[in-house]
DNA sequence: AGCACGCCGACT
DNA sequence: GTCGGCGTGCTC
């Protein structure tokens, strides 16, 4: 015995003591590391969530990323409290993309991790207020007040209040005050409480208990209940649904109970059932990705034509040599079949596959599609779905009962550890960069580095793809793959350009439209074919103006106009969203010469509806489509037919295929083309060919007009022969004289603050300090962005260009050096900096 | 990012 | 005198 403990002893001071880096959710440029109790030593791993005490009394979950045994030498670590779970669910690869993001982006690892993680699996500590277990009211020295003594009967039958849940109650505005004042006489006392917030669903279930399984047994229970008509009807239910006298082995997966309750069987006789013994209750965690549940049908066949066979045997071989092939697809060509069916094969040899889509083209209609070939092996990852979903998407892809997840911008973060293949579609779309928060990340450039991670293939397509692409398929980074047949009958849609100007002179335009534009509309409408018309402006009228004093209707907190909206009859602030009723004077002279300039979706929309009363015309933009499903239910009734124009912004242009569409409008080309901004005729383009895209569908030839007043712009020229390349070549030269993308990288530096001043200047010696180390060809002078205050907060804006080879790691430690020598001024300290790499 | 600590103005 | 305003610095 003594021989034994003597042992103990010395294995104990034998014993290594370990410690873990943990990841926390949060914006420090560092992980921490904290000391494993010795009860979780064998359980600790790299990618498990572990809880730990953070500052003074927060407590939230991280992520560990390295186990090690050395201690701390300037502080002592303090304890893991928790492990949360038994596999990792953050992979390796992960950690290594994560690092990837926020060195190259600018940010820090714990901001990707927030971004990544699914809110479901952080946990953060809440302050909960409990009575204080010795306290008694009779025994108190203190005399309490009325709201007190509510409060403490209260504590007595909740037990616990959150801070939120006590202001509610006491609703009084110094519910703090009233919290320090119970404290101190020792009523309550306050604890820290985290929750695990993603609940596995259950479902009830029951099974007949095993002594009734075999038939004679069956046949006493029948008879023992024939007095009680209730628990037979119930019983001779279960047997209909799950026939155990054929086979027994059928009673193991019982049957939901709430079958009984939606047919109205008496919930009490089920209780005595199971109370006597009869039945047996038993709970199963369930998936809320429901599909899954479901048996299907799947139809596994992905038929091509002999063009997109073609085109995927070339990806094939590209593959051989490249890790990225672009595939430029003309809108209509079939790409997400090629896409598809080489998932197909990925999946089949049991790797993982990622399919990336913009938000908006993430559709019912896609996803419809893709389940009816892959069934339950897909994940969809979208902002639409729960978080619990969310959650459950992302325990299937580190488990691997998941291996093809179809989703967002976000998903380049689920945990894959066996990832093959990646698509990103559409991979010119700019939402694949985040803006707010950071880190700001492209999906489809971190696409690129997480197939390298993973040893794996990616395609990016695109029926306009992205300069910065396209141009590293002509260098040979990438291969190309070309498409330039539309699928099935369809082919493009003629494309006329109306000169406005002439237009105008020639006195022919009616409200914003040209009769030409008008008669064509109208002869489209009699032969019941379908229009879309697209200007990529919501609202009314952009801007109210008082023809007397030149006033012009502008927000308080911003510097932009507000825009009119006729429906509410008010103006409204598109970027703080300040709202006030539509004046019916001018507030600077008071006249009433109020005037309307430009136009937006809803005043089309009211234009037409005078033009065409018997038409049924819908609006689609952020306005119309706010609720749940009415985006969907616009769709819908488009697509049967029901509406016969459709109104809208961007929205229109993506990934919706209408048969009838014989005619499409631009109103207003300039407006995109105009834009201070040097991708702005590449996006003018790719949008107008996204537009035009949705007419002439199937066999009826389609027709595109485009509205403007700069109708011999060489833009146009390109684009009424379809000729994306020869337009790109055009830009590539002027990106070439400026000094643009892809000739360079850009990193923006956004400074903010509450005084214009101390932005300015902030600015300004940011700017002399970063062209002191960089040379002043790579750094631009600060400027105020478009819209130069925005909720009363300044903006700056400073733009680092550096040539291709230009050490860029370098290159951010200084500018993040020099934002921290800026800020050791005081006055300078509370500006807020932003970094924006490969702004969009 | 939160959150506590600490140092100055306006009030029972 | 105190309450609470926000500027400052730290979190293993």
């Amino acid at each position: 015995m003594s021989q034994l403990s003597l042992n103990s002893i010395e294995e104990e001071s034998l014993r290594k003591t370990y410690f873990v880096q943990v990841l926390l959710p949060v914006p420090i440029p560092k992980t921490f590391t904290y000391r494993v109790p010795q009860k979780y030593e064998e359980f600790i791993q790299v990618g498990i969530r572990a809880i730990v005490p953070f500052g003074k009394k927060k407590i939230i979950a991280g992520v560990i990323s390295a186990i090690h045994e050395e201690a701390p030498k300037d502080y002592e670590a303090k304890y893991i409290l928790e492990i949360l779970d038994e596999y990792p669910v953050v992979s390796r690869q992960q950690f290594k993309l994560f690092e990837w993001i926020a060195q190259y982006y600018m940010a820090t690892e714990g901001e990707v991790l927030n971004v990544g993680l699914p809110s479901g699996l952080k946990l953060s500590s809440e302050s909960k207020i409990q009575l204080n277990p010795a306290f008694q009211l009779d025994q108190s020295p203190y005399i309490f007040s009325q709201i007190e003594e509510v409060v403490i009967n209260l504590l007595k039958k909740e037990g616990l209040l959150s801070y939120e849940q006590f202001a509610e109650i006491t609703n009084a505005k110094q519910s703090s005050v009233l919290i320090k004042e119970l404290l101190k006489k020792q009523v309550i006392m306050l604890i820290e409480q985290v929750q695990e917030r993603y609940k596995p669903k259950t479902e009830k279930r029951l099974r007949l208990q095993k002594d009734w399984l075999d038939e004679a047994q069956l046949h006493e229970l029948m008879q023992q209940l024939d007095k009680k008509p209730k628990q037979l009807d119930v019983l001779l239910k279960y047997l209909q649904e799950v026939p155990v006298f054929n086979d027994s082995s059928k009673n193991e997966i019982g049957v939901a109970k709430s079958i009984f309750k939606e047919e109205q069987f008496s919930t009490s006789s089920i209780n005595t059932l199971i109370k006597h013994k009869i039945f047996e209750e038993y709970e199963v965690i369930t998936s809320r990705l429901d599909y899954l549940n479901r048996q299907q049908n799947l139809d596994h066949e992905i038929t091509l034509s002999t063009a997109q066979e073609n085109c995927r045997d070339e990806i094939n071989s590209i593959f051989a040599e490249k890790d990225v092939a672009l595939l430029h697809g003309v809108t209509g060509s079939g790409k997400t079949e090629i896409y598809l069916s080489l998932i197909r094969e990925v999946i089949d040899s049991g790797s993982q596959a990622l399919f990336l889509l913009p938000e908006i083209a993430i559709t019912t209609q896609m996803i419809q599609r893709v389940r009816k070939i892959f069934g339950d092996q897909v994940g969809i990852y979208h902002s639409k779905f729960s978080d619990a979903e969310r959650v459950e998407v992302w325990q299937g892809v580190a488990e691997g009962t998941i291996n093809f997840v179809i989703g967002v911008r976000s998903s380049v973060l689920l945990p894959f550890n066996n990832l093959s293949l990646i698509v990103v579609d559409e991979e010119h779309e700019s939402s694949y960069k985040q803006y707010e928060p950071a880190p700001r990340y492209n999906a489809r450039d971190t696409a690129v580095v997480l197939a390298n991670i993973h040893n794996a293939k990616l395609i990016l397509g695109s029926a306009t793809p992205s300069y910065e692409s396209y141009y590293n398929a002509k260098t040979d980074k990438y291969g190309l793959s070309i498409l330039t047949e539309r699928y099935g009958e369809g082919s493009m849609p003629s494309i006329e350009v109306i000169d406005m100007r002439r237009q105008k002179a020639k006195k022919l335009i009616k409200d914003d439209f040209s009769h030409s534009f008008l008669a064509a509309l109208e002869s489209e409408m009699n032969k019941g074919n379908q229009a879309i018309i697209f200007q990529n402006r919501r609202g009314y009228a952009p801007y109210l103006q008082c023809e007397t004093c030149g006033w012009i209707s502008e927000c308080e907190n911003c510097s932009v106009s507000l825009t009119y909206h006729m429906h509410q009859h008010e103006l409204k602030c598109h970027y703080c969203g300040y709202r006030q009723k539509s004046p019916s004077a001018c507030l600077s002279c008071e006249s009433t010469a109020l005037v309307m300039k430009g136009f937006g979706t809803e005043k089309i929309e009211d234009d037409l509806k005078l033009h065409f009363p018997e038409v049924k015309i819908q609006r689609m933009d952020r306005d119309t489509t706010r609720k749940k499903y009415s985006y969907q239910q616009i769709i819908e009734s488009f697509e049967s037919g029901e509406t016969q124009i459709l109104i809208g912004t961007q929205m229109v242009t993506k990934g919706l295929d209408f048969e009838n569409v014989s005619i499409v409008g631009i109103v207003d080309a300039d407006r995109m083309m105009y834009y201070p901004d040097f991708r702005a005729h590449e996006r003018a383009f790719q949008l107008m060919l996204q537009v035009s895209g949705r007419a002439g569908r199937s066999h009826k030839k389609g027709k595109v007009w485009i509205q403007s007043f700069q109708e011999n712009h060489p833009l146009f020229d390109y684009l009424l022969k379809y000729d994306y390349e020869g337009f790109y070549e055009l830009q590539l030269k002027e990106r070439h004289s400026f000094f643009y993308p892809p000739y360079c990288r850009l990193i923006k530096i956004v400074l903010k603050g509450a005084q214009a001043n101390a932005v300015r200047i902030g600015a300004k010696l940011l700017y002399e300090s970063l062209i002191g180390q960089l040379g002043n060809q790579r750094v631009l002078a600060p400027h105020e962005p478009m819209i130069a205050k925005i909720r009363n907060i300044y903006h700056m804006e400073l733009w680092i260009k550096l040539e291709k080879g230009y050490p860029l790691e370098k290159t951010k430690h200084q500018i993040k050096a020099s934002v921290s020598t800026l800020q050791e001024n005081s006055q300078f300290r509370k500006l807020r900096v932003n970094y924006d790499v490969d702004p969009q």
